[in-house]
DNA sequence: ATGATGCACACT
DNA sequence: GTGTGCATCATG
């Protein structure tokens, strides 16, 4: 009996290999559905167990593997996409992430594709419209601008035929300078002359709000031919986007980290804006870095990475240092915009949270009819309950941080889980009086603010206030129309840096991250004191910083003041080296998590037994050790770091250990891999 | 990850 | 004898 030819019936290749979103490193074998439909690249829903879920088809094959009879196999129940949804090159780089970071294949390429059910409407403003008119073309270079962009094109001129020996024609540049430099005219023009050249360009940007401004400024250079792809947008939106970027029809894509992935089609320049920016670091399951992503597609496709920043990362630093990575400087500020005075003030013997310097700042703006900005980095120990007699300190039971006294609620709160007290009058030790509140928040500065400027309008702005979406953009519009004359909050509030009528901005506890247990925590503060003065000094030249700190001999603090990117580096990467931390080592961080302690201690226990031997020359074991935070949401922590001198030797140990620790893993206990962690919090 | 299974100890 | 809890196992 001849069996009837189905429409789209595969022929040859009966069989389809399919992975799912599971921490499972197994691709499985599947029949097509009925209708023939199913393909590589495809989506589809399969039963897999006792359920049906959806599976990412990768390959076809004639015969089945080895080991799997025809007897275990199902069909595919339905298909979720009417054409793929990715490629070969997809795939191929869900492996090698994958690989790199110890996940499933499914992981990996749940975490690189939109998961929109249906490629619906792309209004996207400013980029599906009649936005062809392309605007802002620019005034013409600086002679800093112009030679940097000559480097980067020249080297993409010659860059077609992959002539051998010649690797540097494949290193990364790095565009050196402060804000308001012009770095992002030479990465437009960078990207316009890949474009010219019939090739495609991604722009990363940082999480935080430049997304939507650089987006915006793109899709009015580029129209139509440019894309985003941001967590604010519907998944069908950002399918719909994903695939008018696999069909050709965009080419320069701007986004976040995931924009990494992007399925462009000829690959010609990746450009990473803030390189620092810590939001690079995917926080969940494949912990990728964008930047690490980006090397290794620019690599695959011969395509030029470009990356930018007045304050580099230590890693980066380094790699420019050895001439691994080509350093381009801008360093005059255009529009003769000059740097802003930065003046660090020490809050040692201040009262309150607001300095003198600091309130005769605010004061003398205000005369001036200008507005302050106060910049409060949250992060940290900042407001920790502490007694002056015995010492102790009020945190929380499930997790162990240091409780946060808010006001408005009257309790001490936690962070992390939620768990909230109503605060001691008296310290619960000793019974002492002088226990109290010390550090600040957001809510006690705004306090402070008001008693001593009664007469001006002040406008906080942080998670609380700004509940809703747009709630931060109305303050800010109204902020920017000068309804305000202290604006006050966190991070969020750095877009406000970018108005003219801003005149001071105060760092209020410059310090607060360098508490952390982390040995990036100086690299941090620094670049963060560096990135705020930088941008106060760009609209308003005239313009003051007062960076307020409990450790006015800090070299970071001090360093940062002084804009002295080189000098801070020149002493960090010293102690970075001398202590063996990156960017002289890379680390790979396994933590174990559990509610029960004593699982959590022998986990971690057996982990260190077993990974003593595993060990590469000159490679060791840091812990193992209760993490930072000890314990989170009732979850005891413990952490193992793997350290080496390079990554390629200290992986293969990981891999063997995790392979190892499958064959027999306690159970309650999680694990976790971070391949080059970023925090060790 | 997730759901099924099998076995332990508890109790109307 | 049936019912909750969790360790173990397999997923095509």
């Amino acid at each position: 009996m001849i069996p009837p030819i189905s429409p789209g019936e595969s022929h040859g290749a009966p069989y389809l290999d399919i992975v799912f979103d599971i921490p499972l490193d197994r691709v499985f074998s599947y029949r097509g559905d009925p209708a023939g439909e199913a393909a590589p690249g495809k989506r589809v829903m399969a039963p897999f167990g006792r359920r049906e879920s959806l599976g990412y088809v990768i390959g076809k094959r004639l015969e089945l593997p080895e080991g799997v009879s025809g007897g275990t196999v199902k069909a595919v129940r339905r298909v979720a996409d009417r054409e793929p949804v990715f490629d070969g090159d997809d795939v191929e780089l869900a492996r090698w992430i994958a690989g790199y970071y110890f996940c499933g294949i499914g992981e990996a390429l749940a975490a690189m594709i939109p998961s929109g059910r249906r490629a619906g409407s792309s209004s996207i403003p400013g980029f599906t419209e009649d936005t062809d008119t392309i605007t802002g073309r620019p005034l013409d270079l600086s002679a800093e601008q112009e030679a940097a962009l000559r480097a980067i094109t020249a080297t993409e001129a010659e860059g077609k035929p992959a002539t051998g020996p010649e690797q540097k024609r494949d290193s990364p540049f790095y565009l050196y300078g402060i804000t308001g430099s012009g770095k992002t005219e030479v990465f437009l023009r960078a990207a316009e002359s890949v474009l010219e050249a019939g090739k495609s360009v991604i722009y990363l940007v940082p999480e935080i709000s430049l997304t939507h401004q650089t987006a915006e400024a793109i899709g009015r250079r580029f129209g139509r031919t440019a894309s985003t792809i941001h967590s604010g947008m519907s998944p069908s939106a950002r399918l719909a986007e994903w695939m008018r970027i696999r069909r050709g029809e965009a080419r320069i894509v701007v986004g976040p980290r995931s924009a990494v992935f992007a399925p462009v089609r000829e690959l010609g320049l990746i450009i990473i804006d803030e390189e620092q920016d810590g939001s690079y670091k995917s926080g969940n399951t494949p912990r990728y870095h964008a930047r690490q992503v980006a090397m290794h597609r620019c690599a695959v496709s011969h395509a030029r990475l470009v990356m930018g920043s007045a304050t580099p990362s230590a890693e980066a630093w380094k790699l420019i240092g050895d001439g691994r990575i080509r350093r381009l400087d801008l360093s005059c500020r255009l529009a003769g915009g000059s740097l802003p005075d930065i003046q660090p003030v020490s809050l040692e013997n201040t009262g309150g949270c607001l300095s003198r310097e600091l309130k005769e700042e605010i004061r003398r703006t205000a005369q001036m009819g200008r507005q302050s900005i106060l910049f409060l980095n949250r992060r940290g120990f900042a407001y920790f309950y502490h007694c002056k007699q015995c010492g102790f300190e009020l945190s929380c039971r499930q997790c162990s941080v240091s409780l946060t006294y808010h006001k408005s609620r009257g309790r001490a709160v936690c962070h992390y889980c939620g768990y909230s007290v109503a605060p001691p009058r008296a310290c619960p030790q000793c019974g002492s009086l002088e226990a109290h509140f010390a550090g600040f928040g957001t809510e006690l500065i705004e306090e402070e603010v008001r008693r001593s400027f009664p007469e001006l309008r002040i406008r906080r702005a942080d998670t609380d206030t700004t509940g809703r979406k747009g709630s931060l953009k109305e303050i800010l519009d109204i902020f920017r129309a000068g309804g305000i004359d202290i604006l006050l909050g966190t991070q969020m509030v750095a877009k406000g840096l970018n108005f003219p009528g801003v005149r001071l901005v105060g760092v209020v506890l410059a310090d607060t991250g360098l508490h952390l247990p982390d040995f990036r925590a100086a690299e941090r503060t620094f670049s963060l004191i560096v990135q705020v003065a930088g941008r106060a000094g760009r609209y308003f030249p005239d313009g003051k910083v007062i960076v307020q700190t409990l450790r006015p001999r800090d070299p970071a603090i001090i360093k940062a003041c002084a804009l002295d990117v080189e000098g801070f580096f020149a002493a960090e990467l010293a102690q970075r080296e001398a202590l063996g931390f990156p960017p002289y080592s890379r680390l790979i961080r396994f933590t174990v998590r559990s509610k029960e302690e004593a699982r959590a201690d022998r986990v971690i226990g057996r982990l260190a037994a077993m990974a003593a031997p595993l060990l590469p020359g000159g490679a060791e074991l840091l812990g193992p050790a209760e993490c930072p935070i000890g314990l989170i949401s009732g979850n005891y922590r413990r952490q193992l770091i793997l350290r080496g001198p390079s990554m390629g030797p200290l992986h293969g140990a990981a891999g063997r250990l995790l392979a190892r620790y499958e064959q027999e893993k306690d159970n309650r206990v999680y694990l976790e891999v971070d391949v080059d962690p970023v925090s060790l919090l």
